[in-house]
DNA sequence: GTCTATACAGCGATAGAC
DNA sequence: GTCTATCGCTGTATAGAC
């Protein structure tokens, strides 16, 4: 039961904002009453603690997948791209970032884990872009860690836009060229070069 | 009276939301009552209205300064970025980005003024753009309209993700690469050549 | 674990006096 | 234009029966 409660409390999160939603709304949709939502989470609060907890235990394990399929620097970046991708597709912002904006509202437990959460996301961009710069692949000239910045703060973005206007394709249209822009050139005379993100 | 209302109700909605706030938090900061404030906007959906309306002006009062400043495209968009720096100086969120991630929520003519702001910063955006690939400063590659929605949704993501940790540089860390791979290569034996938003 | 019933504060909004 | 007073509703939360 807890675990449903969780996944109708996520959708209405990412869809509307943890001040959009009310425990009746959770209740009726599992045709339940509101006081058998505090016997599992015994606050709104308690229940925002749980939901970013999940919600950031499950982007951590996609991003160890990513770490576990061995692939290169601007490929893991395509990975990660769709993870938005795929929040999107359901119609969702990216939780934490819903909770950003509405982070001067929130219970305090809730937003030391809301940075927690860009935390971890900015240090393992951070790493694939050492990689990335290492092995060449990705253009030199910002630390790893702006790029990192750049790279969380442009898809987030791209995410809040593209929702409103119901439109995905708004969402891949803004990542490309700050992708293109951090791919390095292919060098001269290696015209054969090609990366899946590479420019045009 | 009207201009204090919309005053405080501004950075009410920039700081916490349109659902994170109430008439009486707006009465209560100016020691008027709720009733007071339905005399000058109707309801809460008028009000809204009423301070997308004024932001919108606002802003695109400051992008016609920047155009008769008569500015290369990479001077622009570090104008357009100081508008964004001032909002986030002020510990407040864009007025759109914030109603952005709320917009399933928003009545339904506040929706339709969220997405005019957004196209008309689009629109010019890609303007600059194109100046800028004309005149050689920006890097082709990319199509004008999805470098401008790129660069809107990065500039609004990281100032989503600047605000939480109360650290403006982040805001500026995370635009630089952005930027930087934006704006072209100074050309071969051009080694004079610099903008304010070069690379390094 | 889930229910009924209820408490109590806050919300947006209105009527009518001044 | 602003007030007092109040409405009806929804919000989170709790007590106690089953």
């Amino acid at each position: 039961m807890a675990s449903q409660i969780l996944d109708v409390a996520e959708r209405l999160v990412q869809q509307r904002g943890f001040n959009g939603f009310s425990y009746a709304d959770i209740a009726a949709e599992l045709h339940v009453t509101k006081a058998a939502l505090h016997y599992h989470f015994a606050g709104k609060a308690e229940l925002g603690d749980a939901l970013i907890a999940r919600y950031a235990a499950r982007f951590a394990a996609a991003l160890d997948d990513l770490d576990a399929a061995d692939l290169d620097a601007p490929a893991k970046l395509e990975g990660y791209a769709k993870l938005y991708l795929e929040v999107l597709r359901n119609q969702r912002m990216c939780m934490c970032g819903m909770l950003a904006a509405e982070y001067q509202t929130l219970p305090e437990r809730m937003q030391t884990a809301v940075i927690d959460f860009f935390n971890a996301n900015e240090t393992w961009l951070e790493r694939v872009v050492e990689q990335g710069q290492c092995a060449g692949t990705l253009r030199q000239g910002d630390s790893a860690r702006d790029i990192a910045r750049a790279i969380v703060g442009g898809f987030e973005g791209a995410m809040l836009l593209a929702r409103p206007y119901g439109d995905i394709s708004r969402f891949q249209a803004g990542v490309r060229p700050l992708l293109a822009g951090l791919v390095a050139e292919p060098r001269i005379n290696h015209r054969a070069a090609r990366t899946p993100l590479r420019r045009r």
